[in-house]
DNA sequence: GTAAGGTATGCAACAAGGTAACACATCGGA
DNA sequence: TCCGATGTGTTACCTTGTTGCATACCTTAC
């Protein structure tokens, strides 16, 4: 039997032995059922109809997601970061964001490969690579 | 002969037909003799020694200059914009930073090729690559 | 069950990057 | 020299994100 987005969102913070609060199941639950990587301010939206989180604990809760493993924190061009369930989204994929409406897309397609020449001394840590354009739903007509 | 960094700001302005006021060569200029991007911050406190320029009209001299094509703007991991001239900067290549001293350099070494689909109805406009790690003057030892 | 400690949350205040509104200055052409 | 367009300075504001601190909540030990 499968599970709902809600009980994987619980028992995916059970299995770190974890505490498995209301705004870290919720936060995780909003994540595993967007379809692209969303804003804080998106996430807030969200979960506004099923009682506000605190701004403040949102942040701390998403921060915790990701240093948990269980989501990604991306650079969006509009300088606010997105985040994505790691479930959904699984690494090295490049991103695209719409120039028109700020949604961000995974482009999981296809995994590029980079080859770069690092400065001596250098040390290398993460690599990302993004998209900027118009969305489906921006297009004229 | 060869110019000075000064004269080159000054007509590079004036080839556009473009007025050439002290705030837009003086900021060109911070740009020429940068030897990496630059953020509106640093970029203020290189001006501060020969008379402040305001903090926001040099936002808008930055988006002038990029608008104009004299000035390229790139993402910063610290959800600050960096600056950097064009004549120093030709497109195509990624960008690191360093995540001890926030500083952002420009990999010209090598020019990547991204192979990408898009989802359709998208429409590819610009691609950025960027690396994070840790810069040589922030190596241990 | 209760006490105690650690952990999570809420609230207020703050900081930094960036933008908007509007008045004033400056320039360049008629 | 006048006028309209363009550029600048000041203030106030917005958004994103963080810090400090008090309170609430678990968990475990007794
Ligand atoms: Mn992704
Ligand atoms: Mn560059
Ligand atoms: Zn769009
Ligand atoms: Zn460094």
């Amino acid at each position: 039997m499968t599970l709902s987005t809600r009980e994987r969102a619980k028992t995916a913070i059970a299995e770190l032995n974890e505490r498995v609060t209301d705004a870290r199941w919720r936060t995780l639950e909003a994540l595993f059922v967007a379809e692209r990587p969303l804003s804080h301010a998106e996430i807030e939206a969200g979960l506004a109809a099923g009682g506000a989180i605190d701004r403040v604990t949102l942040y701390r809760v998403l921060d915790w997601l990701v240093g948990r493993g269980l989501a990604h924190k991306i650079e969006g061009h509009d300088q606010a970061w997105r985040f994505s369930a790691v479930g959904n989204d699984t690494h090295g994929h490049a991103h695209f964001q719409c120039t028109q409406c700020n949604k961000m897309y995974c482009l999981t397609a296809i995994q590029p490969t980079l080859v770069l020449a690092l400065p001596p001394r250098f040390h290398f840590e993460e690599a990302d690579i993004s998209l900027r354009g118009t969305c489906a739903d921006c297009q004229p007509r």
